[in-house]
DNA sequence: TTGCTCCTCACGTCACGTGAGGTGGC
DNA sequence: TTGCTCCTCACGTCACGTGAGGTGGC
């Protein structure tokens, strides 16, 4: 059961491909938000792709969606859960108990929807005030030419 | 010159007004971002809603665009300098000097625009990614119960 | 041996939150 | 006089930034 790629990232390499400073890295673990997937006999954290996409994905939710890292590290764990449900199939909980997990992260997934819906009116209506105010402008430019071409 | 209203609001109605606690217009005023209108003889701020406005405009910098405290400065300023303009008119600086202004203003609105934009599908995407694994949820929970009529 | 990156404290910063203790207007 | 809101310190917090001083692998 070799991996896509069992390639190990020295903690500033991760921190590259994730967008972020090696002091983010190390304070996600202190909280808890991503550890690194081994270390080397120095000492050295060493992470692999899974750790970069899970850092990528608390960027996203961070940046795009302005959560704060606790509101972040509880999506994280219930997606978490979810994907051990998948990982288990059949052989692990009840079928019960599973229905039950699908049906809460539909409903995390539903409010996140949401949530983005909201941001996205906000943003659209933001662009369309931009717009109308860049056409303003304009307007205050051609007034200022046609003086300039006509003067008293 | 009587204005729209000449309404005044203390710091707790104007706080209530914007979304915002009444340290953060405190804090607003110490880094110059918006001060109150008036005084009252017991030291009291007096806001009015052109303070509310701007209030708003810097909660909606931060919020959905995601600035610091120091680059909506700037923002603010540089609209501060073309209100006046507009307001002086013909009577106040040069044409070449309002011709200059304008430009700027025009590039920072289309810096402004490239940045909104960039979130805007930025979030579209992660919307998109949501309702795939929306549909992902379902179809788990359409094989469990089709499971659960079919028994081992 | 020389660079480069890594390590762990630990203090600094930004944008506020949150009392502490006191004053002012209906 | 009693509430309510306001005031000014001033310390706490979250999410890191930024050295200080030292170790480890090409």
């Amino acid at each position: 059961v070799d991996g896509v790629t069992d390639e190990r990232y020295r903690i500033g390499e991760a921190a590259r491909m994730a967008g972020v400073s090696t002091r983010t890295l190390r304070y996600y673990q202190e909280l808890g938000l991503v550890h690194p997937a081994a270390s080397s006999p120095g000492g050295n954290r060493l992470y692999s792709e899974v750790e970069v996409v899970r850092l990528r994905r608390i960027i996203e939710l961070r940046e795009v969606m302005g959560l704060d890292l606790g509101r972040i590290g509880e999506i994280l764990r219930s997606e978490d859960r979810l994907d051990e449900i998948r990982a288990e199939a059949a052989k692990g909980p009840t079928s019960r108990r599973r229905h039950e997990l699908i049906l809460e992260a539909l409903e995390l997934n539903a409010h996140m929807q949401e949530q983005v819906a909201e941001k996205l009116t906000a943003l659209q209506s933001y662009l369309d005030d931009l717009t109308a105010t860049a056409a303003r402008y304009r307007g205050l430019l051609a007034e200022l030419d046609a003086a300039e071409a006509s003067p008293a």
